[in-house]
RNA sequence: GGGUCGGUACCGAAGUGGUCAAACGGGGGAGACUGUAAAUCUCCUGGCUCACGCCUUCGAAGGUUCGAUCCCUUCCCGACCCA
């Protein structure tokens, strides 16, 4: 079976993605799928850094799946999913970016498209095109609730009962882990190992890297977040804080979750901003982190550069 | 001019005779990652070294001591108080 050609545009916040992404999807007739575990949320716009431009009705896309009421963002003629998926009370998780982004996918090429990946978020690329196989155990609220109570320690001796070999083999500090480690094998019944594949994906994927040097990236950061600050950050976080509360998924982001102890008086304006300049630092060495471990990616520095990279793989694919 | 409290590694901040290259936090660096992923977690962070170890550090200079970040003296700097 022939693959499927897809371009992913990949690297750390504020590298330059989005320009990025529209040009190639200027230049390669594409449309853009945002790969950001944050923009699936309405109404966190200037913190998410959210493309910006026309919404318009899904429906004049013809698209043939529509598993969320979207409302893709048109820039420049560029057409973005994968954004305001979401409220920001829902629960939004690999599985659902997984699952909506292969039908996406298809829809794009159905309309003879080139599909554009754009983003940061390291496991939704991998989920997707590395064929992660993410079981079908959906996340168990009240047995989490009950797992939280205990200790580190516990956990992962509870781990090791049920399933050694998982326990060995996964990270027993990350209590995260180990949580979603038991939910696993209680409730399927099989051990880790079994539950976690990989299976063949059907794209033929280009990675394009974004690569900024770091003084320069971090640079970028800060300004990017003043920005934010001056643009309306503050009141965007207070309407959505008084409307949420802090501890939904989505106030847990960067910005929101700095901004939401501001508001309940537990740091100065001044503090919280710089942690949101800190924490987005961190975030950006993560994502690069993850970026750097995967050989396949091209990275470039520049518009001209992506460009030139994805003309050369879209030409053995005609 | 007098007095008090301080000056510790990139920053903040413990330490108060040996067990101190010096707790802890921040920052910085590296890494992990299969349904919270902008989340969560791990390691490193004076120099040389794979390591044992060696070397140089706790404002400066002297001194006491077998031994000083820690005690004494003087000086420099900072904060506050009295004049």
């Amino acid at each position: 079976m022939k693959k499927i050609p897809i371009i992913a545009v990949v690297g750390p916040t504020a590298s330059g993605k989005t320009e990025v992404g529209i040009r190639l999807a200027q230049a390669f007739d594409g449309e853009v799928i945002c790969v950001d575990s944050r923009t699936v949320y309405r109404g966190m716009n200037i913190g998410t850094a959210k493309i910006q431009g026309k919404q318009i009705p899904e429906t004049e896309f013809l698209t043939i799946h529509s598993l969320f009421a979207e409302k893709p963002i048109v820039v420049d003629g560029v057409a973005h999913w994968g954004v305001d998926l979401v409220d920001p009370d829902e629960a939004f998780t690999v599985a659902d970016f997984k699952e909506y982004a292969e039908k996406k996918i298809s829809d794009i090429v159905g309309r003879g498209k080139l599909p554009i990946l754009v983003g940061g978020t390291g496991l939704y690329f991998r989920a997707l095109l590395d064929g992660l196989t993410l079981t079908d155990v959906e996340p168990d609220v009240a047995l989490r609730n009950e797992l939280d109570a205990m200790s580190t320690e516990a956990l992962a001796e509870m781990l090791g009962a049920l399933d050694p070999d998982a326990a060995s083999t996964i990270d027993v500090d990350n209590r995260r882990r180990l949580v979603r480690a038991i939910e696993i094998v209680r409730t399927t019944g099989e051990p880790l190992a079994a539950r976690q594949q990989i299976h063949d994906v059907p794209y033929d994927v280009l990675y394009v890297g974004m690569d900024v040097e770091r003084d320069e990236l971090y640079a970028r950061i800060d300004e990017r977040v003043a920005a934010m600050i001056g643009g309306g950050l503050i009141d965007e976080a207070r309407s959505l804080y008084e409307k949420y509360g802090s501890t939904s998924q989505a106030m847990s982001g960067i910005g929101y979750r700095q901004l939401a102890a501001f508001f309940e008086n537990k740091l100065p304006l001044r503090d919280a901003v710089e942690r949101i300049q800190f924490d987005t630092r961190h975030y950006a060495k993560r994502q690069l982190t993850w970026f750097k471990a995967n050989p396949r990616v091209h990275w470039v520095t520049n518009v001209k550069d992506a460009i030139a990279t994805v003309r050369k793989f879209i030409s053995v694919h005609p």
